[in-house]
DNA sequence: CTATGTGAAGGTGTTCACAGCA
DNA sequence: TGCTGTGAACACCTTCACATAG
């Protein structure tokens, strides 16, 4: 019996990745009822993985039936804490930044950007849709303010990691780095995605030639 | 030169997207010679998973030494074929798309976008730093009049799909999308990789209350 | 008779520990 | 001696196969 909710094994991080997708497929199926295979289709995975990762969380589905996509969505948007409703802040209202802003705000609503900040006098108190660019120095102030739990990263590498840490001194968990940098965390209990553009393309430029499977974030 | 020939151990994907980090970690260490203990920590790994990864592709250290800074550059740069000068068109000049152009033509001049492409009229004929939005009707053209060999998707999910074929079509084998939608591919000598922002702030979300380790990419 | 839930088997990547060489 | 290169042990996921329940 590990840490976690009462009962629960340790989840595979691979498991909580493809929870999204599966509430996506949801979504795209319509139907009341999916099967583990029609599930598995949409989100791009095999029918014994959907029902394994389900499985973690608990009997969702009724045996020769399948799920109800209703109450199915509901337990995945619970595990993941999304009727929680997540307040995001931005650092960094660069070109990425910006577009992220507005990216999220359009297609989801599960994660609300509830403030952008910026060290740049120029962009401060610029409005990017329903939102005030703020200054830097505020970070510590608007996370506990709007109480916030998620930072996004977004700024050039020199001060990511200044970001990173005062993020998390503040008491931020989840946060998600775009700075073309590896960051450090030591404090085990915060989560630190890191998406590197420019790595990934290089990456990319293996499979140019002669090349293999494909592969997902 | 050693040469992966029949015996070929196969290559882990782990791997490949390793070493573009190490190839930034050597651009940052500044010395001639760099031990596999100081590559990791500035990298972000240990210092065995280093000398693994790089030892799939031949010796390239001393031992007692370490590995010639300069040399390994090299052998990096030519295994994920950066020497060869890897060209990407974006489809997409929305949001994202611009905001990719811009972003990659600053940071990263080893993978070049050399095209950009939408649908939107309204878009087309635009100025992109030094490119024109061109009609996605020419994406075969380009691809082959510019020796594409990369395809960045950043289009809305219901016209994902068809400009993924449509590149495998015209023999681009390299593909990044950003569309939030599962892609579908076949051929296996394809190679796609999947970054879906919603999906991944979702994810994120599960962390926000009591959590665990840090991941990258 | 269908589709889930799950132990067991299999595969893949990481860590360990040390042999090998400068 | 010091650090690389690597088989072997290990941990982690995924796939398989089937018992299980409606």
């Amino acid at each position: 019996m590990e840490r976690h909710d009462m009962g629960t094994r340790r989840i595979p991080d691979t498991t909580i990745r493809r929870l999204p997708a599966y509430l996506r497929a949801l979504t795209l199926a319509g139907h009341d009822r999916v099967t583990s295979e029609v599930l598995g289709q949409l989100a791009g995975y095999t029918p014994e993985q959907v029902r394994k990762d389900l499985a973690y969380f608990g009997a969702f589905g009724t045996r020769g039936v399948g799920y109800d996509a209703l109450s199915l969505t509901k337990e995945i948007r619970h595990i993941l804490q999304l009727d929680l409703g997540v307040r995001a802040v931005v650092i960094g209202a660069g070109r990425l930044g910006t577009a992220l802003v507005r990216h999220t705000d359009e297609s989801s609503r599960d994660v609300a950007i509830a403030a952008v900040v910026d060290i740049n006098p120029a962009v401060i108190g610029r409005q990017l849709d329903h939102l005030t660019v703020e200054p830097l120095d505020r970070l510590e102030e608007l996370v506990r303010e709007r109480d916030i739990g998620m930072g996004i990263i977004a700024v050039p590498p020199q001060g990511a990691q200044a970001v990173l840490d005062r993020l998390v001194n503040v008491g931020v968990r989840a946060i998600l780095s775009f700075a073309p940098k590896a960051l450090v965390v030591t404090d085990p209990t915060v989560f630190v995605q890191q998406i590197d553009l420019t790595l990934e393309m290089q990456a990319l430029s293996y499979f140019v030639g002669t090349s293999q499977r494909s592969g997902s974030s």
